[in-house]
RNA sequence: GGGAUCUUAGCUCAGCUGGGAGAGCAUCUGCCUUACAAGCAGAGGGUCACAGGUUCGAGCCCUGUAGGUCCCACCA
């Protein structure tokens, strides 16, 4: 391998070749070692059919974050990765893709469709695996799953017959959500709600007079906002306190267009207040009115087909889409009279999440998952910070979940997905539910079994994924060993769909939670804070990021400046910000290995370290130990925060540039080295700090830097310790910056041209100032671009007219008379004597508070006399120089 | 209707258990100083939404107000 970094710095060099050998090495393999530590990441599982979007790229990088933090730090790390056959969203695109070929889907039948799903994952399964490598995660490939393969289907079915024998899996007759697109059933979770325009018909119902028939003047007026469900009408309500109706106590009304009489019942659900308190009731496509009618033994009548078009209960509207049918309704009720008015209104309705369309409330037979005993342990784990979810507001959202938990519709009328282990008798219609099709009927002996043709929801096998990959039900080595797994990061706009869900199958079938924490983040919205979407055309494609910036940049800014669960906006110019931060680290870490070109670079003796080399080394140590607490409190954006601020601030713009003079030096060849060696090892141990962001870069510098060790990717995560805690040198150090910073300011003030150098003389009368000026004479005259630095204890030789910087514990004279406008310099120390009575004048209220003396922690009690100190004598200079100049 | 959350520099956002207001970008001024102009050195810019309260001390805790966002439920 060339020891030299290319000079410029072009990720698309590098990062392919470095996933390439990483793959090679094995280096994301896990194994069951127990002689190390588990820490576990299952992926959320991205769909078949998915393409790699800004979402993923967030998820996936603070999952890579940990998984490489935590291998570092010498845990054997296992993040199980594979993708989601995704039922419906992956059938609707194989729908889609059959009618461009003029094939619809039941025509092609169910085997024939199943063999182009599986073509279709075939194709596009390992799509965004690949993505996922450009972005640099190093999941363990060779243990990739699906959530239809064997095991996983084997898992699914296990659990399906297992919590039917329990009796929390069974078949009901319910009002479920319908979706007359997509032609099947969906969850509660699946629906959105949605505020749109509508009207509200008020419409009245005749009263049946005592011969039966319907009334010609008494009438009974409501509203809806559904008029065509009139057609399943079977019963009108009142409240049962409401004593304008008391009349109609056991009365009937007349159903215009069906034309029969239907009662009026009374019901606590009716609410008083709203309209005119009657509401006509529908049980079969309204889940509330499903109730009354439950309460009253109402028939139900279901007036629609699964298109949503009205069927034979329909009479003269059959065929009707319900659309058309509501105006075609609407019409007749009006020509009849009984059409009171019509109202704007506006009002939620249910939709489809995935397409958007209106869910109708149909009543079925669907399998269910009864919640009320399986949601126990789940809500005890979250109370009980068994699980800790981050941040910890996602508690109350998750506990507003549970508390009003329902059952769970699992059954999907759909082909792509894990068909319900069911098994219908043909013969006497005997129900079995089996892992696999019995061979004669318990009931009647016959051997005529149909399996029933519905699908799970998709979301039932994901709830399994923390076990299911690792070999459940079979209880494998795997799943011993990294079950529980640590941390599941995810958005937290899936907390209902999937989380919830994982933690209550996980209690169920393991007995154990299947994660200790769970990681929110939120989404990933573009410039102006609109959801990237497809129909807006908004969308960001991380790809071409990769492909422009590099994975480092885009992964660095998906980071930085967020916090978990919320949502954050995507600029360019700030991946153009993280790709310069790339470019600079780049560049320090050439800067570096070319001056040590040719030298042998060693240990040096302690007593060789020089004061700035210390400074940064403990800086270094300082940033070891935030950064890793951040980390371990999932703050990732904070702490690589604190590295991006070491290195740039710290270690380029100053402990470089102090170093300098030393480099160009071959004279003093332990010096020359002591520098050298900081200068490595400081970067080596940055560049892991900085590597589960960066893992491309770091790389590369990382294994052209030195010869030792062959992957930074396996190396030993920095650890704080107390001998590289320097804190005497670190004042020191900082001094001179000051210093330094004072200077230069009071030059560009003055207007001095960069290239004029100008002498300098530090005055103190602390000996220790002296000489810590004295140590780093060297560097503080090429950063304060000094011709000579004088270091002495008093005035001599100092001309009266020099403009004085002053900082604590000393004076800094510079004396060019000849540049120095008197006036300017008047008002510039005149500004300092400002802010120094600014701060003397805080220091002394606080201190003159009583109770701040008396109450406040003893120690910020003597910060604050110390600065009251130090103040007061740097005011004291600033005064003398003043008079001196306004003389 | 219930709940969550936000309001901090021109913009986008950080700010850990309360102890002198930060970053990136943008703006202004100098610099092509042989690692980096994808850079260096400086500067300006904030009654931390508003009103109360707790505290020696509040961007941070409590109450209320206003505005925004989101989630859940849903009255036909």
């Amino acid at each position: 391998m060339s020891k030299e970094l290319a000079k410029t710095y072009d990720p698309k060099q590098m990062e392919d070749k470095i996933y390439q050998n990483w793959i090679e090495k094995k280096y994301f393999h896990a194994e069951v070692d127990h002689s190390k530590k588990p820490f576990t990441i299952v992926i959320p599982p991205p769909n078949i059919t998915g393409q790699l979007h800004m979402g993923h790229a967030l998820d996936n990088t603070m999952q890579d974050i940990l998984i490489r933090y935590k291998r570092m730090q010498g845990y054997n790390a296992l993040w199980q990765p594979g993708t989601d056959h995704a039922s419906i969203a992956t059938e609707v695109k194989i729908i889609e893709k059959l009618k461009e070929e003029g094939i619809d889907k039941a025509d092609l039948g169910r085997e024939k469709f199943l063999e182009r799903a599986w073509d279709w994952k075939k194709e596009y399964g390992g799509r965004i695996i690949n993505q996922l490598k450009k972005l640099g995660s190093s999941c363990d490939w060779d243990r990739e799953r699906f959530t239809m393969d064997e095991g996983c289907n084997k898992a699914v079915t296990e659990v399906f017959c297992k919590m039917h024998e329990k009796g929390w899996i069974y078949k009901g007759s319910r009002i479920i959500n319908w979706c007359p697109v997509c032609n099947t059933s969906i969850s509660d979770a699946e629906v959105e709600y949605e505020e749109q325009a509508g009207h509200f018909w008020h419409i009245k119902y005749p009263l049946v007079d005592d011969n039966g028939q319907p009334s010609t003047t008494e009438f009974l007026t409501f509203a809806t906002t559904r008029p065509e469900t009139m057609l399943g009408d079977t019963a009108v309500a009142v409240n049962p306190k409401d004593e304008r109706y008391t009349y109609l106590h056991g009365k009937s009304v007349w159903l215009p267009l069906v034309n029969k009489a239907i009662p009026v019942v009374e019901d606590e659900y009716v609410d008083m207040e709203f309209g005119t308190g009657v509401v006509k009731i529908t049980p079969a496509h309204d889940p509330n009115d499903f109730e009354v009618g439950k309460r009253h033994n109402l028939p139900e009548i279901n007036i629609m087909n699964d298109d949503a078009t009205i069927n034979k209960n329909g009479g003269k509207y059959a065929g009707m889409d319900r659309y058309e049918a509501r105006k075609a309704i609407v019409k007749e009720l009006d020509e009849l009279g009984l059409l009171v008015k019509i109202e704007d209104y506006s009002h939620n309705v249910g939709t489809h999440d995935r397409c958007k369309t209106t869910i109708e409330p149909l009543i079925k037979a669907q399998w269910f998952v009864k919640m009320d005993e399986l949601i126990k342990p789940a809500v005890k784990a979250v109370q009980d910070g068994d699980i800790k979810l981050i941040p910890e507001r996602m508690d109350k959202t998750y506990f507003n979940w549970t508390d009003n938990i329902r059952d769970w519709c699992i059954s999907r009328q759909l082909w792509w997905g894990h068909r319900i282990p069911a098994y219908y008798c043909q013969e006497c219609g005997e129900v079995v539910v089996a892992k696999e099709a019995p061979a004669v009927c318990p009931k009647c002996g016959k051997n005529h079994f149909e399996q029933d043709p519905d699908t799970l929801d998709t979301w039932f096998s994901s709830a399994l994924w923390p076990f299911s990959t690792l070999g459940w039900p079979e209880m494998t080595e795997d799943l011993k060993y990294f079950y529980p797994t640590d941390v599941l990061v995810t958005g937290y706009d899936i907390i209902f769909f999937w989380v919830i869900r994982m933690i209550f199958s996980g209690f169920e079938q393991m007995g154990e939670k299947p994660f200790n924490t769970v990681l929110f983040h939120g989404l990933v919205r573009d410039d102006q804070g609109r959801k990237m979407s497809k129909s807006l055309g908004n969308g960001i494609d991380p790809l071409e990021i990769i492909d422009k910036y590099g994975a480092d940049a885009l992964r660095l800014t998906l980071i930085t400046g967020n916090a978990p669960g919320n949502d954050m906006r995507f600029y360019m110019s700030r991946v153009e910000a993280s790709r310069n931060f790339a470019n600079k680290v780049w560049n320090a870490s050439r800067f570096i290995m070319m001056n040590m070109e040719g030298k042998e670079v060693t240990a040096p003796a302690a007593a060789d370290l020089e004061p700035v080399d210390k400074w940064i080394i403990s800086k270094l140590n300082d940033v070891v130990k935030d950064a890793t607490e951040n980390m371990d409190k999932f703050e990732l954006g904070i702490a690589v925060q604190k590295v991006y601020d070491f290195i740039w601030d710290e270690f380029c713009d100053w402990y470089i540039e102090m170093v300098k003079p030393r480099l160009y030096n071959s004279d003093n060849a332990k010096s020359q080295n002591a520098a050298l060696y900081t200068l490595k090892t400081v970067l080596i141990d940055a560049l892991k700090l900085l590597h589960p962001y960066m893992p491309f870069i770091t790389e590369e510098i990382f294994c052209t830097l030195q010869d030792e060790e062959e992957s930074i990717m396996i190396s030993s995560w920095p650890v704080y310790t107390e001998d590289k805690n320097f804190k005497a040198d670190e004042k020191a150090i900082e001094t001179i910056k000051e210093a330094v910073r004072g200077i230069r300011n009071a030059r560009t003030n003055m207007n001095v041209a960069p290239s004029r150098k100008a002498n300098v003389f530090v005055v103190s009368d602390s000996e220790e100032m002296r000489k810590t000026f004295e140590e780093g004479k060297l560097f503080f005259a090429s950063l304060a671009s000094a011709a000579e630095v004088n270091v002495q204890a008093d005035m001599t030789g100092i001309a009266d007219d020099a403009v004085s910087v002053v900082i604590s514990g000393a004076n800094i004279y510079m004396p060019f008379s000849d540049l120095v406008d008197i006036a300017q310099e008047i008002a510039r120390l005149t500004k300092e004597q400002d802010r120094l009575n600014g701060e003397i004048k805080r220091a002394e209220g606080m201190l003159a508070n009583e109770k701040f003396i008396s109450k406040a922690p003893e120690a910020k009690v003597n910060e604050e006399k110390e600065k009251l100190a130090k103040y007061k004598q740097m005011l004291d200079e600033v005064s003398k120089q003043l008079e001196k100049l306004n003389k």
